[in-house]
DNA sequence: CCACAAGTCAAACGAGCATTTGAAATCATT
DNA sequence: AATGATTTCAAATGCTCGTTTGACTTGTGG
């Protein structure tokens, strides 16, 4: 009785996200994936064809879970004032590292880690816009035009932190600890990292405002690299 | 003609750093350590025992050269005052993260990503007193007694962003992109982070003042933990 | 010159893993 | 019920890699 057909490709795929996220690519087994998903460990191959697409598989998959369930501008319209906005992309960005099936910057996590290089393109058509976005908000919240540096090192400065707790996350993943989406806590720290940043535009751009910026346009910051 | 006796030993340790700083430990190779060491293909079994002792020596000896060359104070005494030590922190972790031969940070990277375990014991003893110290800097920046989430938070705010450059630097690192440790843009980053940091914490400083948090002392994130 | 330890070397062993294979089971259509 | 397509299955194949082995080379002390 093989519990409904078609059924152990979406099986497949959502151990294949579990996995991947916990383990990377590279120490993912197939037969490990398959034992979870009670699938044969052919099954890999017969529905994805291989490994490598599998794993693209997966990520676009908890990729397109994560848009659904948060949008980058968490919530807020594209005319609200800045500082909203700027609130709405840090909410957004908690709740996909914290979410508990938030797999998808786990899986990034590993690839920029170690990357593979199989995600090279996905990434381009995904993380490399929601760069952009908080590069142009950030550019109106520090107010006249700001050169490139200025600009990549503050949206560094609200980014990182972020992205720092969702390291912490997965180092507590398998620690006694679990209720992490706690919403009383997420506002917490949407509202702290919000007051932050927001507090560190302002000193840069007040600093700018006194002694405009001898900081040169660098490529290496600069440059159009993924995230 | 072997070159110089037990520098067989040193050189493999070299060469271990670089891979394991660039592969992480299960995509690094023996043969391909041996080979790049110009070693035989059972010098690492002979000098080190197995594959994870040689990764351990290696983080050990990358630390090591690291606080020689970096010390976390950032050459700031330690009665000067919060500000400055701030600065010195933040430029300690800068150049331990953009210095072209910081293998530690970038092993660690892939250590967190996915751990193996067998350096849990060498970061309880590196890490967190690094982290305490941070804690405590910042305890003194933010004034009156606060409740650890927000002194870890603000932490995070410090640290996230000089973590987030050294995962730039790991892309750009198999790029046509070279030369980073520039000293005019290091210390373009540090007076950026400082400057960021300490208005945020000013910022949350003030609000705590306005209105007494009412964040309870959270397990997860305070908890003791690496990093 | 001899004996002994330290170090190096090529070859082989054995485990783990992705992938293939060919048969069996199940389903859909007539 | 029969036929063909789809899906599942256990076993086998072939490759990579960590580790071991045993012989060979080099340096040292008597």
């Amino acid at each position: 009785m093989p519990p409904e057909p078609a059924e152990t490709r979406a099986r497949l795929l959502h151990v294949a996200c579990k996995t991947f996220a916990e383990k990377g690519f590279r120490d993912s087994t197939i037969a490990d994936i398959s034992r979870k998903a009670k699938a044969n460990i052919a099954a890999v191959n017969y529905h994805f064809g291989d490994k490598e697409t599998l794993y693209k598989e997966a990520w676009r998959h908890a990729h397109q879970k994560m848009v659904e369930a948060f949008p980058p501008h968490g919530g807020v319209p594209e005319d609200a004032p800045p500082e909203q906005r700027l609130r709405g992309r840090i909410r957004s960005l908690l709740q996909r590292a914290m979410c508990e099936d938030g797999l998808e910057f786990q899986i990034m996590s590993h690839e920029l880690a170690s990357p593979t290089g199989l995600l090279n393109e996905v990434f381009r058509d995904t993380v490399r816009p929601m760069r952009q976005a908080m590069d142009q908000l950030v550019r109106q919240l520090l107010g006249e035009p700001c050169d490139n540096l200025t600009v990549r090192l503050c949206a560094i400065s609200i980014i990182g932190p972020c992205l720092q707790i969702l390291r912490k996350r997965h180092l507590h993943a398998r620690s006694e600890f679990h209720p992490w989406l706690n919403e009383n806590q997420l506002e917490t720290m949407v509202e702290h990292f919000t007051l932050f940043a927001l507090a560190g535009i302002h000193a840069i751009r007040t600093r700018h405002h006194d002694s405009p910026s001898s900081a040169s346009t660098d490529k290496a910051l600069v440059s159009e690299s993924t995230s």
